[in-house]
DNA sequence: TACCAAAGTAGACAAATGTATACTCGCCAG
DNA sequence: CTGGCGAGTATACATTTGTCTACTTTGGTA
């Protein structure tokens, strides 16, 4: 018995690796994103979406978890660095006007500001669009049952915040009273938050514009505060 | 064979309900809290777990989904009130220095606002630590792999939010500025950004104090960022 | 006192699951 | 050609699960 006919490796790069094992991952895409989770999936279940035969999974992984592992990795991989890439395209595509002046508070180019986040905020969902798979997987899996995934989900979540925090001083999108931690705090909220709306994004296409505005507004809002907050406390304003 | 299972009888329900029916729903907490995830218990696992004959599930619950959705509503009303009386609490007692103008900034006084703040974040933990399963569920489901209960948990999650800004309004933590609907949004933000927090303080008693500590910084930068948009944006301030 | 519905139990069943052992096939090195 | 090896398959089996039908217990009330 030969395999099955309509089979197109969607441009995986992983040229060398099993097709058996290219097939459970993505099988196991497939069914977290639609109704399961991944820590509760079935082996069987996933050789049967698969195609292949129960067994084949121990060929490619010791249980559950370590599949589960690995569709990880194969998403912070997948996220990482576009994600970086994005946020430059945006800081770099809203820096032609650097002459704005006009609207400075506390140090902050208000305008700019508010460009490079609807930038990013605007590209961060297009991606979102195309990879929803990931987004879904990663947010449930990040409270999920069980603890070795989610362990594995928040260091990665950490790394995208850690990236955020780098960008943003890296672009210099926060004045610089702003302390590197209190950066990287912003960055963790704004991160675990843009990919919490993510899954708004996702399942309620009707809301999309808004969802959209609202991430650009909170991110705005969480921006000013942090430039206000320890303005004032550098600046010696009337405080406490 | 017209039971109705899921059935509330009008009034007086919490003193009529079979004991059985109690241990159930107490055994899923446990299962739940610790090794798995609402959507995927099993009848019988639930069954062994309450000492009970697997049968006796059918008496009160139609299946799984029907038993979570119990459980959510439960919790729903474990939390909700509390949640105000919380809130009303740290502003009463924090509202003693009502006079001071001495430490004002685009209309808000920051001195008490720093106040409620701290009262109403430490009040929310010590909450928190006295009911963590109902913490746990709650942000495991409302992203979990069942439909039927994320969005019950994310109604349940928006009247949090709706109730807290309600008591933003009522206590006037927030200048008048400030749109009801901004306060809403922020409200949202903050709730749910303490419901995850929520997580890591139980799973990490080690730096409950740091968790408790970054919320606060959180929720003042939000309130701060708020108020300082909307202030500019009315105001026309003049900007340094 | 006798009855009845609700609550709980007993036993059985088909289906599904995880896992073990044993087989086949294609490929490359010797 | 040949022998080993990785990838995939076939079959089998003990467990576990959801669900069905039928039985027993119990507390309130007519």
């Amino acid at each position: 018995m030969q395999t099955a006919v309509g089979e197109q490796p969607p441009a995986a790069e992983k040229a060398t690796e099993a097709p058996g094992k290219t097939l459970l991952l993505e099988a196991a895409l497939r069914l977290t994103s639609t109704s399961r989770s991944l820590s509760n999936l079935g082996l069987r279940e996933l050789a049967r979406e698969a195609g292949l035969n129960p067994n084949t999974f121990y060929r490619h992984f010791k249980d559950v978890d370590d599949l589960g592992l690995t569709v990880i990795r194969q998403i912070s991989t997948q996220l990482r660095q576009p994600l970086r890439d994005l946020r430059r395209e945006a800081a770099e595509r809203a820096v032609q006007s650097t002459q704005a002046s006009s609207s400075m508070l506390f140090g902050i180019d208000l305008q700019r500001g508010r460009r490079v986040c609807h930038e990013t905020v605007q590209l961060f969902f297009d991606f979102v669009a195309q990879n929803p798979e990931a987004f879904i997987i990663g947010v449930r899996e990040l409270h999920g049952a069980s603890a070795v995934l989610r362990t594995a989900l928040q260091e990665v979540m950490d790394e995208f915040g850690a990236d955020m925090a780098a960008d943003i001083m890296a672009f210099k999108l926060l004045p610089d009273v702003v302390s590197p931690a209190v950066v990287l705090q912003v960055s963790n909220l704004i991160s675990r938050n843009l990919f919490q709306l993510s899954l708004d994004y996702i399942g309620q296409p009707e809301r999309q514009a808004a969802i959209c505005a609202l991430a650009e507004e909170q991110i705005v809002m969480l921006f000013t505060g942090a430039s206000v907050l320890q303005g004032v406390g550098q600046l010696k304003l009337p405080v406490q």
